[in-house]
DNA sequence: AGCCGGCAGTTAACCGGTAAAGCTCAGATT
DNA sequence: AATCTGAGCTTTACCGGTTAACTGCCGGCT
């Protein structure tokens, strides 16, 4: 009601208690150094008051801070349409919730700019750690803030994250299953929809998708690198359907594009999974509800945030122990694949 | 490459430059008082160094602060799986980006946990500013929070919303033009699957629903209260049409039910929309990717987290000159849609 | 000459905490 | 009795900025 906002410090709750700051703050931070009977009458004045400590104040003298740092250096459209980031982002919060850490969150345009703003971050006690996402082959973010301390976990192959501890994939064999399995459909002109070439996990995928598809003996396997997006989706099937020799099976790198890509069969007449079939990643929701469901290399991307979320409070803990690997994406078959046209079941 | 984090602070950057940390803040704060000279001889020495001020200090000393709270009362799965709010968090750092904001989210279990975590980040400068969103009808944080003086927008109908300006669309509108387009296709038997009873746009947009089917003489309609996501969408739809008198029409709060609902529908082996007509809420890609699309009632939901940052600056500059309306929602007919079974075209 | 005004800076207090060092005093040790 | 100990606080010095008040100096006006 009081429309007077004089904020409560702990110079107040110090002054009702009859004892000075120091007490007041080690009573608070559960430290020995006050007696049982004082601590309570703190806390109780606390509560009357209607006190809690200040987290910039905290963060300023001590080094605590209860924020974890995430920039993510994607277009904001983009951010809302891929489930991705959301249910990655779901996962995050629901381990820093646990322990009323709170994500501090913020889209820049490049990678100078995102560098920047973790410096600025971490020089100003703003977070306790980061979450590095996206990473490049030789990523300019290993250089330039591996010199800082700040504690950070990479999402990312540990091929690409330098020092930093990563949580990852295994994208490599994930990949392999998958053109194994369209392999033993009988496809023999197998194309993949990937990100951006420049994309760390675009690059290993696509490693292995040509190493997969070689070792298998298949017909030469087109690779199409876009950004994402459900245009782009669609552009690149486009472009692969309209080859002379078009591809019987597409492995695409998200579902949205995936998705797109269905609609791209549609519209030139191809019927899925009869004349084409489709394999997206990810797995969202979006894959269930196509017509037909998509089949996906499936991962549970919401435990992986939670599993990221975990080892950067162990890495800020001081108690990391090594990066982690969760679990490989593994397929479920649905009803965008099917044995390709003219083989017979295999 | 220096592995010792030694911070460069103001004073460094003062000693280095020959003038006094004040003389940096105002050279740095643009505010008159250093001579044009010795301000781009700061800047340079600053640049030299890598330094810029730290937000966490500022913000303890002076007010400024660069951050924006939003705490959201929901279950971190959900968070991940509707697409409504990546898409208005989305539109909320478009706008925060431009002005080099972030956005601190956290995730709360309830509306008490969630306003102590707005005291908090309010009493400890912790935020310029908060969006507060989810209303619920008389709720506990219009009292609890309208007197700290922090600045905040409310997503929300202004009915709900007490003194905070909102940024708000008209559902009412929206359910009555809803429930008429499917009355014009001979629809005389809709249902509604909504959201929880006690959020206020549910209860708004519940009321608008009754009051039309009233008006246009249409059969006393049923309404359930939901929890939003996929499983209660679908066992709401199988209660419905399990019901003896079945709807022809259903329209759901969000587009996840919807989706769940068509599946259910197939399920029951009733043609959507032959059999009976669907129409969803928010309209994200889900609609368009379903089989058969989904009508929907579209908003813009980036645009409208956009507008929410927006206000939010404008009430955090003070400069705040009243509510905003955003576009009405809008029906977008989809193949979800037609005539009721029996009903001659309208 | 004396005074005023304003620019260009400096000083010092302050924001709200934390943390190390210091102080006091009761009870145990020698 | 003198000394040591440690629990229980208080004092004080930060953390890294901002800001109000103050100082010095130069030029213009009366």
């Amino acid at each position: 009601m009081s429309s007077s906002p004089e904020r409560v410090t702990i110079k107040d709750v110090a002054a009702r208690a009859g004892v000075s700051k120091g007490a007041v703050s080690l009573a608070f931070n559960h430290k020995p150094g006050v007696s049982e009977a004082t601590r309570e009458r703190i806390f109780a004045v606390a509560r009357e008051l209607g006190w809690a400590p200040s987290a910039t104040a905290r963060s300023l003298s001590s080094r605590r801070v209860d924020i974890v740092g995430l920039a993510l250096c994607r277009p904001a459209r983009l951010l809302g349409l891929e489930p991705f980031y959301m249910d990655f982002i779901s996962g995050i919060e629901s381990v820093l919730a646990e322990r009323s850490c709170s994500l501090l969150l913020r889209l820049v345009r490049d990678l100078d700019e995102e560098i920047a703003l973790y410096k600025e971050w971490w020089r100003g006690r703003m977070i306790a750690g980061a979450i590095l996402v996206d990473f490049r082959q030789d990523d300019p973010r290993v250089p330039s803030l591996q010199g800082l301390g700040m504690p950070a976990v990479a999402v990312g192959h540990p091929s690409l994250t330098g020092p930093f501890p990563a949580v990852w994939t295994d994208d490599a064999s994930a990949v392999t299953e998958a053109v194994r399995y369209l392999a033993a459909l009988g496809h023999r002109r197998i194309a993949r929809v990937g990100g951006p070439h420049d994309l760390g996990h675009s690059a290993i995928r696509a490693r292995a998708f040509a190493d997969t598809v070689q070792e298998l003996g298949l017909e030469e396997a087109r690779q199409i690198g876009t950004g994402f997006d459900e245009k782009e989706g669609a552009r690149a099937t486009r472009t692969l359907l309209l080859a002379a020799d078009r591809p019987t099976a597409i492995v695409y790198d998200n579902d949205i594009m995936a998705v797109a890509g269905a609609g791209v069969a549609a519209e030139m007449g191809l019927t899925v999974p009869d004349d084409l079939s489709l394999l997206a990643w990810d797995d969202s929701q979006l894959c269930r509800i196509t017509h037909p469901t998509l089949s996906a290399m499936s991962h549970d991307v919401h435990h992986f945030g939670a599993e990221v979320a975990r080892v950067l409070f162990d890495v800020v803990a001081g108690t990391h122990t090594g990066g982690h690997q969760v679990p490989t994406p593994s397929l479920i078959p649905r009803g965008s694949t099917a044995p390709a046209p003219g083989a017979g079941p295999s």
